[in-house]
DNA sequence: TCCTGGCACTCTGTGGGTTCGAGTGCCAGC
DNA sequence: GCTGGCACTCGAACCCACAGAGTGCCAGGA
């Protein structure tokens, strides 16, 4: 077990590693922080805290950073949330404020969150399977093809071109698009394919088939992992990254554009709380250097989708913590109104 | 006016920097093209090549490197468009063809003119205003609360909330909604603030000022600027920029989440043909020693959109020119289809 | 048992000096 | 107008010495 100020002496280096981007020796720890002990008593802690894996030294004669598990102890057990102050707090409803349509309101929050925490933001669109639906409608765009639109109680709308196996009366449609409607509206998407399974019996002949058609491919834009999108900003924020950056950008950069990878980093974290994966925590191997910092975010309760940064391991913790909580909870607030 | 030789050796001089990213000397140049002159004629071609700016010396004693102007005469006269190979263009088609909504079709072109070209891809929803009507609707959300829905025939979607001033009533709703589409479905967007004009003369009552409300919120969506929006992708292949590339990274990264920087640069594209800004010829700062290619695409013979890349003024002219220009025509053939 | 001051040691980063080589400009000759 | 030759320039690479920061360890003291 490390003694409490062995503790007090980690929390001194994650700090001023934090803020200077520099190995901090014994030193300079004594003199920043009052620890009330000498630099011969800190070496010896280093010395203990470098056994148990929580820092590291570059190479010899360097003083120390903090290494993964060490930012794990502090992130678990040394810092708290930051809260935002007040007029950030009151920045952030203006903007938000602000949005037109749900692409206005992603786009806001991730412009915002990149630039709160000075790194890369990432922010899930609201989930449909978790949404429930709003409307459905349906458009004869010629004889045998449709349209379909969806939309969700958090404002997003999804669209599909649908062709159909025979022609569709303007009837047929508006009779399909009534009963769509009346079993669906106000209910969740997850629950949408039992509800309207048994749809296409009650149709007659060749608008059976495309009923079904209809149905099919509604379905499949509620199937997983390609229902979900998402927008990120903030990737100058990378060339922030540290002096080694040239290395460190290009897998940062590469793997941001992996929607798949991303979508992936977000499903990682926690459905409530704040997840905070750091380093080698990170399954993806170009995000090995860097901090993921993510919270879900809803209208209610439940999380409709996520939200989340990507920094470097060496990151503000507690400020960034609390610039995305913040943020989630407005963007919630904001969903809720709309 | 320069020679015939001249101009030969300015165009060995861009394609070998192109290539080695690093200055090119007399010798060098003699060696890898046969010229039929020596060095010693070279290095006087290139003294002229200086006098004119086509070329410029990092420093005395170096080779020469092609300056914005030089890259000029190159694209102006000196490089055709190369086209794509067959399997190339079979890929692209492939890979277009498997888009389900338009969301995908731009997200699609942004990867593959990243990965054709290896370099920042900047693609442009087609424009609202230059689009056609294919259908308007208003759902009723609660008694004084709509959602409008616009649909292109390229297949955009728009919608916004509105607040009515008054509650409104299922059947005003059907009947907006059915003279909105009889007049405006089928005609072009930009020409829908006059065919609507006069809408909200044939309401009666609290009626009118909803349907003025909705209106104004219509024509809203359809203001320049506001109305564009875009898609990047492939930011990781600046990391390709060259040795100097902390440095030239950072403004280019910056330039690029700007969405306003953007438009204006694809806005500053001709309509058809093709546009190559080099290096200074863009007005934004950051963007000086980058060279931008861009190319209007549509449906028909108009352009509803820009897309183009954005990449190092050393840059593969001819090669980015043909990806650019084949990609452009077949994101315009998928959208005639839907 | 734990803290402290002292001391020798080990690195890295930096600045100066040298060399090497690619590349140039210029000139005389063909 | 082209060419070979020549002197010159300047950056990159290398080496080396040195200062400075930081460490580990030890013996002494609370």
């Amino acid at each position: 077990m490390l003694s409490e100020r062995r503790l007090e002496v980690l929390r001194a280096i994650v700090q001023d590693y934090v803020g200077t981007e520099e190995p901090v020796g014994s030193k300079a720890l004594t003199e920043r922080h009052n620890l009330g002990v000498s630099p011969a008593t800190v070496r010896n802690d280093m010395a203990v805290l470098e056994d148990e894996g929580f820092i590291a030294q570059p190479h010899t004669s360097a003083g120390r950073i903090p290494t993964d598990k060490g930012y794990r102890l502090f992130v678990d057990r040394l810092a708290g949330v930051k809260p935002l102050s007040s007029p950030e707090r009151r920045a952030i409803q203006n903007f938000l404020d602000g949005a037109v349509d749900l692409d206005d309101v992603v786009g806001r929050t991730v412009r915002l969150l990149a630039q709160l925490t000075r790194q890369v933001a990432v922010v899930q669109y609201p989930s449909l399977t978790r949404s429930t639906v709003r409307h459905v409608e349906l458009l004869l765009l010629a004889p045998a093809r449709l349209m379909l639109v969806l939309i969700t109680d958090t404002g997003r709308v999804e669209q599909r071109m649908i062709d159909c196996p025979a022609p569709f009366g303007e009837t047929s449609l508006a009779d399909l698009r009534a009963r769509l409607n009346s079993r669906v509206v106000g209910r969740r998407f997850a629950d949408v394919p039992q509800l309207v399974q048994d749809l296409p019996e009650s149709f007659e002949g060749e608008d059976r088939g495309t009923v079904s058609t209809v149905l099919s491919i509604l379905l499949e834009t509620l199937v997983e992992e390609t229902e979900e999108r998402l927008m990120i900003g903030g990737t100058s924020n990378l060339t922030r990254f540290g002096h080694d950056f040239p290395v460190m950008i290009r897998p940062v950069l590469e793997a941001l554009e992996e929607q798949v990878v991303l979508l992936k980093l977000l499903g990682e974290a926690k459905d409530s709380g704040m997840t905070v994966r750091i380093g080698h925590e990170n399954a993806h191997e170009g995000l090995n250097s860097t901090s993921v910092v993510a919270v879900g975010y809803g209208s209610g309760d439940e999380a409709v989708a996520k939200l989340g940064v990507v920094g470097p391991t060496r990151m503000d913790y507690p400020g960034t913590m609390g610039a995305v909580r913040a943020v989630a909870r407005y963007v919630g607030q904001i969903l809720a109104e709309s």
